[in-house]
Order: C-alpha cells, then structure tokens, then sequence
DNA sequence: ATGATAAAGTGACATTTGTCATCTTTACAT
DNA sequence: ATGTAAAGATGACAAATGTCACTTTATCAT
C-alpha cells in the first residue's frame, strides 16, 4: 500500500511516516505541508491512500479533498484531525471522504488506512452515531432573527402539525381569531403567503 | 485481539477462524451457529469483538445485537452479510453496531476488525455515501398502494411546493375547481382534512 | 358504432383562511 | 397613578379552500 501523508507540522509526517512503515506493509512515498502539497503530491503519484490533516495554511485538507475528489473520483482521502468539528465532519461525508480519524488517537491509524485500503470507510464511533443530528440540524431555523415569539413558535408547531386554526385555539386556550391574528403576523415576519407554506418552511428547516 | 464468529454455516465459521488465525494477531474463543449462540457466547466469553452473520435461523444477527448491545453498551459487533440490503443498514446503524461488511469482500474483514479493534466504525464506501437516504427515506410513501395516479401525484408535490389552486391549475393547464376536485379525492384517499396536512404528509413520506 | 371508463370541467355551497382596524385587559415601569 | 406596551379579543370582509352532484369530452376495447 502506497500512501502519501500531509500535516503542517513536519515532526508529525516523519513521525508518522516512521511509525507507519514499521508495519512493513506500506510506504510512505511522499509527504506535504499544506493542501497545495497534497494536490500536487497526489497527481504526481497517485497513491492508494492520501493521508492529509484538515487545518493547514492556506488550502485547507477538506478543499484539497474536493479538488482531487472532482478529478479523480475514485480517491481514496483518510482526513486526520485533532478535534471532532461538525462542521468538519459534514464536509468530510459529503465531499466522500473515506474516513476521519483524531490524530490522537494513533493507535487507529494504520487499522484505518487498511480497512480503506481494502475498500471500506471508516469513521469514529461517535461520528456514525451522530450522523442523523449532523444532516437534519443543517440549516435550523433561527427563531430569534425573524422575531418569532414563545406563543407565535407555539402556533406555528400547531399548524405544522396540521391543525386548524379553531383546534390551535382549543388547545391554547385562545380565541380563534387571535389564533388566526398571529398566523397573520408570523406570515408576515417570514414571508410567506399561507399556513402550508408555513408548515413547509417550518419542516425545511427544523 | 479475542473474537466471536457467528454463521448460520459452519463451513464459513470454521474457514473464517483459520484464515483470521492466519495473521497471527488474533483469537478466536469461539464460534456459533444462530442468534441464540452469538448471545451466550458473548456473555461466557465477552470478547473484544462478535462477529457475526444477520440471517440466521431463528434470532437473527441484528436481534442478537439488539440484546447484546442493551446489556453491553460497549459491545463491539461487526455484521457480516452476503448484500447490501437497506433496511439491515438502517437498522444496524440505528442499534449501534460497529460495522457492516460484505462477506465476499473477505480482504475487508480483518482489516475492518482491527480498525474496530482501535474504536472505529467501519462500513462500506457504498453505505457511507447513501446515509442521508437511507434516513430520509424510512417510512417511503408508496403512491400505487394509495391509488394515487400521475395527474395527482403532480398536484400533490405542487401543494407540497407551497402553490394555490389557483396556481396549480395555471401550471398545469387545468381549470381551478378540477385542481380542487383532485385535492378533494387526494384527501380522501389519504385520510387527511386539508393542504396543509397533505403537504406534511408529502414531507414526511419522501 | 357503441357502451364503458377515465379525464376534465361547472356551478353551487358551506367553511376556513387571512387581513385589518379597533377594542379591552393586564402588567409594570417610572 | 398614570401612561404605555403587550396579549388577547372582536367583527367585518374578501379570498381561498373543500365538498358534491352533475356534465362534457375523449379514449378505446369489443
């Protein structure tokens, strides 16, 4: 298995690369320090696995990762970081990274690289069980920056779970026109024309 | 590193113990031929690892993990199956298990279990991509068993679009009060009361 | 050619929805 | 205590929505 490693820090890619080739089952061909290397490192050698760190100067690993992706769609990119960032995280699964593995945790590095290697993806335990929150919060819907108040965010929650406007009144102890009062006034803070609309938006970004 | 293997057939369980063994750097305590092994086995030997078939003759691989993982939180399992089927995923991801690996993919196998081994998940490439359909599309609306055909199935995604009859029916060249009778017959074949609900519906099903 | 079936339209109607201007009541800050 | 907000209510109104019973038109198998 031939592999290319890229990290900021020069004592870490030789660390690693010492570490790693006394496995006696890979080779290091070539390391880089930032996402500039890690392109170019990778179109002159085209290795089997790209071993890069996200945070660096200037090109970042996860945009190198969409530059190689784009050209050469089969890549296999094994990202290494210090720290479990959802933000991060999100990018790396769309972009079709193959793995994101912490940094401190050197003991699943090399069992990383060859479960790539051999065709599979692999990804911390905790980022697997996140992964539903990571890809439903994606956009949230901030209440607070349309000026939505604890009742009117009340109403809409009614509405979006198909209730008339006479059932939201029953339930919150309200008349109905006051009911149809703040849909009126919540339609206008958000744009929108109707209840459906309303239920919509509400779904799209919750 | 101390493994299970459980297969329904025992020339598997026998030929996986012999090539893993190969490698030297693991062990297997013992194998099993059905869900109800897999848990007793994992109970009297608590292995770093259980690894195991799903379609078994009576309890299955993803109920035994189900009891497992309720007693032993931390258990580590790895299914091991001949497809990729997408309510198995769904449901292996859900319960918590470490890893699903196709069997025919035998490299991947003891380079998922070492990668397991160090605390990561491991899954297919194909698995990774597909996860946000796979938890969009759970429940799957299944138009035909509603008897909903192509001209209101339009109307329907246009509703869920947030549009008024009004302008349904410009858009799709009808007159207003056709567009009306289709919602009108949609809602009954649903069992819903009005757009909104219909809208919902339409998002919580696709 | 004709009868059956599906697709589309009409008109009438009761409800619901959304908008607005205008109260009443309560709270509470000064 | 007094003025000023906020929360809630009212009533009136136009428009949109949903239901129903029919009609028209087109299609197509026999």
């Amino acid at each position: 298995m031939n592999i290319i490693i890229i990290d900021d820090d020069e004592l870490v890619t030789s660390a690693l690369k010492t570490i790693l080739e006394a496995s006696g089952t890979l080779k290091v061909l070539a390391s880089g320090t930032d996402g500039t290397d890690a392109i170019k490192l990778y179109e002159k050698y085209r290795p089997d696995i790209l071993l890069t760190d996200i945070q660096m100067q200037g090109i970042s690993g996860l945009e190198a990762t969409e530059t190689i992706l784009k050209k050469y769609p089969d890549a296999k990119i094994l990202l290494l970081t210090t720290f479990l960032d959802d933000e991060y995280i999100i990018q790396a699964l769309r972009l079709g990274a193959k793995g994101y593995i912490l940094k401190h945790d050197y003991k699943s590095i090399l069992p990383a690289l060859e479960a790539v290697y051999s065709g599979q993806s692999v990804f911390g335990t905790e980022i697997i069980s996140k992964i539903p929150e990571l890809l439903n919060s994606a956009p949230k819907f901030d209440y607070a920056y349309y000026d939505i108040n604890e009742r009117e965010l009340k109403v809409i929650e009614l509405i979006a779970e198909g209730l008339s406007n006479k059932e939201i009144s029953a339930k919150l102890y309200l008349s109905e026109g006051t009911v149809r009062n703040y849909l009126s006034i919540i339609l206008e803070k958000l744009e929108l024309h109707n209840r459906t609309q309303l239920a919509i938006f509400y779904y799209k970004h919750k």
